[in-house]
DNA sequence: ATTCATTTACGAAATAAATCGTAATTTCAA
DNA sequence: TTGAAATTACGATTTATTTCGTAAATGAAT
């Protein structure tokens, strides 16, 4: 059996790997292109991180053509479930229930959200 | 008016913010034997790092005896609030339905834990 | 072919975070 | 009051992350 070990994104890879899930494929210049919205930095900056991103097997890269396409190598639904399970770990004590409980508090969904999740602990609660 | 930024607790700051939460108050050599517990690291490195929040502002000391006593400074819940939003926000595309729900499929809640949250959702509603 | 614009490669600097060694300080007990 | 044990202070090193400058490569247009 073969394990692969688990790579986190540092923050700058995560803001790029959100990129690149949205818009599925992208040059250096598009991704470069959209973070220039939020952020400032050099160009080559996110060239070169991109470039580690594709060395730790974060995203996979096509260089047949001058310009390189790159994808992302990881899920973002994989990346969630990682990043969302230590956050419940350091800070929540373990419980994911506090958790949720704190999100819903906080940040108010709207009725059809808050619909959508009653709809899914019932099913929990069903199964 | 006045305004105090907020400062974003390093891995390490968290690690020994969770045990300040927990213990309300404790000594250097506190804090270190319940790290151990889960890492290994020096005794000074424990030292260094609590000095250094303690400049931050992220935790408290009383200096009045030989051994520093020290407490958080800040709350677990405005760190929660935080550094959930954050992640809300860079990871989930800004939705919190997504994480909840993300959330729940993951990490398993009790019946209990279920009942719980479905209140809470009953509330939010209703109001 | 030569030039121009764009892109990639790469090293190095700047910044941030974590780690540790050693010296100085404090307290308590002999 | 001297010494041992524990603690704090602090500088320095190491490691990780981000940033950028400059050179080389590529390809398109003239």
């Amino acid at each position: 059996m073969s394990f692969s070990k688990y790579i986190k994104p540092t923050e700058s890879e995560l803001e790029i790997l959100q990129v690149l899930w949205a818009k599925k494929i992208a040059s250096v210049r598009e991704v470069h292109e959209e973070l220039l919205k939020t952020k400032d930095a050099g160009y080559t900056t996110t060239l070169k991180l991109m470039q580690i991103m594709n060395e730790k097997g974060l995203v996979k890269r096509d260089d047949t053509f001058k310009t390189h396409i790159y994808q992302p190598a990881v899920s973002r639904e994989k990346t969630q479930k990682h990043l969302l399970g230590k956050m419940i770990n350091t800070l929540f004590g373990g419980s994911t229930t506090e958790l949720v409980i704190q999100a819903l508090g906080n940040h108010k969904a709207s009725p059809d959200e808050l619909e959508e999740i009653q709809k899914i602990l019932t099913d929990l609660k069903n199964q």
